[in-house]
DNA sequence: TTCCATTTGTCCGTATGTATC
DNA sequence: CGATACATACGGACAAATGGA
């Protein structure tokens, strides 16, 4: 049915300074369109041609700011289908660290170890407020995500290391900061990636990390700050060790 | 000159399932030419054509994968001049966080609080290990930030805000983390953009923002940790409640 | 099922703008 | 200043994917 509203404005003459490269007045005019007109993840956009009409721009300078906006996960393209406004995730975030993480030869264990340290400081730095927020139901489930990892073992694969993700996941959510959330999740998919090309074997004990989990729960479970965060340490460290023995490896 | 390797992979037949488009080919292309070679940020990249021979691509495939690079800062180009490695900064977190932070009319308050809770998180969670990392130097030199602010007061505008944002940079660059120095870094560039579509005044009150930054000075010289701590909260308090009036007098 | 319209994906040829020598 | 190398931008053409008749 053609959304009514007057269109994407076509772009300021711009009088003399037109320093900007033109697809980038493009992105912007692609990114005032949403906000304009208020639109939401999942909404349809103009296609390519009523773009280009709109912004008086060829349809390769729109394609690229496409692109650039489908980086940031700002829209999103689908083949034969349209353009979306995109979800606003953090996966420029997960590509951009994951290849620093693969590039840097000297310091790339220090990108690592960076990571794994803002997680620990996500979760133990609010334990007092978890322990708090944790209802009855929230610590059930993260008791499911560790029967879940006690079954699937080393056999099956990545069942134990979804199971790990989501338990980590959901043991952020009660803070209500999506935020620490979506970093957190972030950094664990840039792990996940980088760590094997670095020879730090992730999860060689699934038992011990198994038997962390559980300590992680039983603290929640008892209201026990002090036992959360030391639990959470324990976890963490050998996350740290095997970092680091990858790192005198090299 | 020209680099003597043997130059970009001309890209797998890929058997049957060639599901992915071309320019992500060409991306992955550029990304492991720049692995395989160890390139660093800075370092020259093949010209376009050199790239489309090379990968069996033409030009706007090529053009299209290199703006996608450029948005996650892993290329950067010079018209003109030439493609070269990226500073592989936080340029896509900041552009995403932002867009999100204008685009939610119900949660932006909450995008902000987000922000804004995990700096301090930075900051509070670290506040043992800062107060023991702090050298006398550094500890002057956040002295400087905090007198620059003072000279600076209202009238010059950004000279207030840049001693700011230097401030907490340097406060938590001894960490020896640049995961987190970069964060925090992003967090407050997006909320330094933000805050004003949504009428969250910033520094409306210098002399209080003034007083608190030398509190936090004076505990670090102390090596006062829980003081250290005391002066983080009341800093971030009043951000807090400028970002809950804002989203009330909606 | 086939056919068809719509929309995005890819390619090419050409012209222009920009930086360096 | 011109010459060269490179990125920017345009417009047209055809291929591929999707959804509906």
């Amino acid at each position: 049915m053609a959304v009514d509203q007057k269109a994407v404005s076509p772009v300021a003459p711009e009088a003399k300074s037109a320093r900007q490269p033109l697809r980038q007045e493009v992105v912007d005019g692609i990114k005032s369109y949403i906000l304009r007109n208020k639109l939401r993840p999942g909404d349809p956009l103009p296609t390519e041609s009523a773009l280009c009409e709109a912004l008086g721009a060829s349809r390769s300078s729109v394609r690229e700011a496409i692109r650039i906006l489908t980086a940031l996960d700002i829209v999103e393209v689908r083949h034969g289908h349209g353009t979306y406004v995109g979800r606003l995730s953090m996966s420029a975030l997960v590509e951009s660290l994951t290849f620093r993480g693969l590039l840097s030869p000297d310091d790339d264990f220090q990108v690592m170890a960076d990571l794994i340290e803002v997680r620990e400081l996500f979760e133990r730095g609010m334990a007092e407020r978890l322990v708090e927020a944790l209802d009855t139901e929230q610590i059930d489930r993260l008791q499911g995500h560790v029967d879940v990892m006690r079954e699937a073992g080393a056999g099956k694969g990545h069942g134990f290391v979804d199971a790990d993700r989501s338990f980590h996941a959901l043991l952020v959510a009660p803070l209500g900061n999506d935020l620490i959330g979506q970093l957190s999740a972030a950094f664990w998919d840039v792990y996940v990636i980088v760590a094997p090309h670095l020879d730090v074997f992730t999860h060689e004990h699934e038992a011990a990390t198994i038997a962390q989990h559980q300590r992680i729960v039983d603290a929640a479970r008892a209201r026990d700050a002090v036992e959360f965060a030391e639990a959470l340490s324990e976890h963490y460290e050998p996350v740290r060790r095997r970092i680091a023995e990858a790192r005198a490896r090299r």
